[in-house]
DNA sequence: TAATACTACTACAACGTTTTCGTGTTGATA
DNA sequence: TATCAACACGAAAACGTTGTAGTAGTATTA
């Protein structure tokens, strides 16, 4: 096991100074062509690498950027995070990743273990909890010190930054619509507690599209989900609200569901129930994952472009990086849409 | 947007000395309870917080570990990241992910980036590039420079590493082994090509069950799927060769993929072709993902336990990191190996 | 009262770079 | 033969820390 070589080394064995292999290396016009060969020969020899920790400290620039997600056991998060990294690693970037977990203090904690120099920029999307709290100071802190933010999907207004996001309300007006057009006469909703932005703003989406049509919202029809613990297990409770909706609402012929597990589970109990898809009952989910490619019948889905979405997300970061290195004058924040699409696929007519 | 707090401003504002700020922040005994306490406070009101980098220069340690996987968007995957992150963060670290996208010179490049200095370690499961070229000489070098190095799921005895994985070949004979015991006769095997690890040693599993039952494997039952585009998209490939796998042998009885999307496949195909699951044909599949949780029928499946496999590769990692940087004596490389769970759902009897 | 021992600090080197500002040697020019 | 570029290189500061090795000034001891 060898030590990594450093200048020094490299100086000592060619009996010059740090500075001219520093420049030797660089193809500095201040060094002879016939030192600089020798020091790029000798280099190579003992494969010298710089040390991106001591450029990083003398730059003030570490080309790391953090990106902080809910959860990683999650398609849409694993796409974002792609579409990040691709576009980071283009741009000579890393990615560090943080999980909150849907915790608030995770969040907090894993933002200030990176915010002390490791990286350069933030890419968030707020914890569940971030967002009941509405406890936004960590956010401001971090901008005040001078590390720029882009948040994505679960944005919120108060928090001067760059935003990605989806148009959720109305990518779900189309969904709904879509169902309409399609037959669909009695549409339930499956859609997760207010605090949820993407959840609030996708019902907000269903309202406006029933009402578009004359049709009166009613409340019943809207299941709205506290999934504090659900996701990977104890699906119980959403089946059971789902049965209830349909024991007490039989003549439902159309479902919206703000997620794809959501509109799953529906369709399986609706198959239990005896309930034939698309005939009886068409359903369409959001987030275009493996789960809504491969249920079965297979689900039509509002697909959210997560990897392009982590893209933008990236691209807006880095340029803003860019910006407050280079001391330029700050540019307004953007707010970018990425628009849906509408896949089609069993679930529907 | 104000600048950072470093050691040398609050010194310059208190009037003492850069060393004596250090020391009292550090609560030594050197300094005066005094002057610790007005340091203190004076640093809390600035918002002083040490400079990582110029730590991690300090101590030639990054408190940092990079994972290098093939996929992010694979369920698998993303569990062992959990696994890592959720360890790593509780020792301190913070945890840098590269994707390779299964592409060699990815792969070599990505860890090229992160191993000048950027990171304390490497997790790495290889491409499927790499796999096939058997061309491990950046692992190895990587070792030479002295950067550990912890290999999971897919890995290969000719690197002298610790290692993690999953008894692929115990996993699998249990399932056939369970497949027959639910009374299949003829079992047909959903593989890899050989170059993929896991495939191999699953299929030897398989054919190890049945021989051990006294059963003569027949080759046209195994199905080598060529997943180089695959993954995503073009599911066509598979599906039609699953077909054509029922025409000739329509007594399949039962089926083992070996990984769930192959086995969900399978059973839309058999479902298409209006075989009952599980009374016509049994299917077990490995890895336990959300498509095996929420197929229909569920799928029975061979659990992975990825959380704990990153769990356990981020522990022997900064185990080693910790050797490396104290100087102990070497000791001999860990090959774990994480016992796999069947889980038994409605696609068996 | 001089030697000694604390106390409470400060100076400085070091980690590995880059970069600015010298500086000594050539060769050409006046 | 002085003067001055041009050339090829070196010294040193800087990035933000930490830790070792001083060093004043005061208090204790012989």
């Amino acid at each position: 096991m060898k030590k990594r070589t450093t200048l020094k080394e490299l100086a000592k064995e060619l009996d010059v100074s740090i500075s001219t292999v520093s420049k030797a290396l660089k193809n500095s016009p201040e060094i002879s062509q016939d030192t600089i060969d020798k020091v790029k020969a000798f280099a190579k020899l003992l494969n010298y690498r710089p040390n991106n920790i001591a450029l990083s400290l003398k730059n003030k620039k570490t080309k790391t950027i953090g990106i902080i997600i809910p959860d990683i056991v999650h398609h849409f998060f694993t796409k974002v995070i792609k579409g990040v990294e691709n576009y980071a690693n283009a741009k000579g970037y890393n990615v560090i990743v943080g999980l909150s977990n849907e915790s608030f203090s995770n969040e907090v904690i894993n933002m200030e273990m990176l915010a002390n120099g490791s990286i350069d920029g933030f890419i968030v999307s707020m914890s569940r909890e971030t967002m009941q709290h509405q406890d936004y100071q960590h956010f401001n802190e971090t901008l005040n010190e001078g590390i720029p933010l882009v948040m994505f999907d679960r944005i919120v207004n108060e928090i001067p930054c760059d935003k990605v996001a989806v148009d959720d309300t109305k990518g779900a007006q189309m969904a709904v619509k879509t169902l309409l057009n399609k037959g669909a006469k009695k549409i339930a909703l499956i859609t997760t507690k207010d605090y949820v932005s993407v959840g609030r703003l996708r019902t907000k989406g269903y309202i406006e599209a029933l009402n578009a049509n004359g049709i009166t919202p009613i409340p019943e029809l809207i299941l709205k989900i506290d999934d504090d613990l659900l996701y990977e297990d104890s699906l119980e409770n959403l089946e059971s609200q789902i049965k209830m909706l349909f024991a007490q609402h039989h003549d439902v012929d159309g479902i919206f569901a703000v997620n794809e597990l959501y509109a799953v589970v529906a369709m399986k109990v609706a198959k239990s129930l005896g309930i034939s898809i698309p005939e009886q009952l068409q359903v369409i989910g959001f987030t275009d994952g493996m789960l809504s490619k491969h249920a079965s019948p297979s689900l039509s889905t509002v697909s959210q472009h997560g990897e392009s979405m982590g893209q933008k997300a990236a691209e807006l970061l880095i340029q803003r990086i860019d910006e407050y290195t280079s001391e330029k004058p700050p540019q307004p924040f953007n707010s970018v849409i990425i628009t849906t699409d509408l896949i089609l696929r069993e679930s529907t007519k």
